[in-house]
DNA sequence: CCGATATCAGGGGGACTGAAATTG
DNA sequence: CCAATTTCAGTCACCCTGATATCG
């Protein structure tokens, strides 16, 4: 087999590591993790979720996804409160604090995203999202 | 801030999630993790490394670093002996148990790197590792 | 009774920071 | 004294197994 260093794969922690410490690095001024950003980013999107749905749509397991939500709620970023109707389900929400910190985690994140954008050129943007995402379904 | 799953980082996360995932299960059989296989096929390129050699060639902490060794020692997989000059370093070797192991794993992720071109597909595999390099160098 | 959910307990490997000791 | 290396200690986020309890 060839030179390891050569490889899709190879490259691809790099590139992914290199991201998530930038990040990391840089969202540690307004004291969040870049995991603790997704999870916030998700419950914009869908208020109210449940821990369940949360490590689905982050593609975690809800053990870990728990240990996100205990320190996101310590923090006092997000509230957790029994579902109206399952009494076993706790939902989760933004609070006032919480939507502050995504708001300042977004500019971050934005120019995080925009570096990447460059760097792929001459490549579409577009492009490589689609294949990332087809690489991700290919090693199911 | 447009939709955080739209994003190239967001992608980069779930390939290089998948790709690790893919790669840990195959390598559980023979008793590897992915970074225990990354370190092997590094010593096989520089026999007698120190840790802090490993660790840069690796990207990560001489920290990090020191827990693989330490559990690829215990495995067998590597010994370690001092330096012949310095007195403080180590160098590190594979044994011969750990040159089978590395073989086998080999297999495994050559099989995993073609999946991974496949999906790249119609983009040519050269020009992702190069733009995905050029990701992390621009993240400094 | 089954299935999904939530949570607790334990363990493991891999990543970080901070700090200490050694050595050139 | 300084720089590099090794190593200890702690934290975090990720995985797993297994167990318990609550619901629909």
């Amino acid at each position: 087999m060839d030179d390891p260093y050569a490889t899709i794969g190879f490259a691809l922690k790099r590139a992914q590591q290199a991201l998530r410490t930038h990040m990391d690095t840089r969202l540690r001024d307004i004291g969040l993790t870049t995991p603790q950003y997704a999870v916030l980013a998700s419950l914009e999107v869908e208020p109210g979720a449940s821990n369940a749905d949360l490590a689905r749509l982050a593609f975690v397991t809800p053990q870990t996804m728990q240990t996100i939500l205990v320190s996101l709620t310590r923090a006092e970023l997000v509230a957790r409160a029994p579902h109206a109707e399952h009494g076993r389900v706790q939902t989760t929400a933004l609070t006032a604090k919480g939507r502050k910190a995504l708001e300042a985690a977004s500019t971050i994140v934005a120019a995080a995203e925009a570096r990447v954008r460059q760097a792929a050129a001459p490549l579409d943007p577009a492009a490589v999202t689609a294949m990332l995402l087809r690489t991700a379904d290919a090693l199911r």
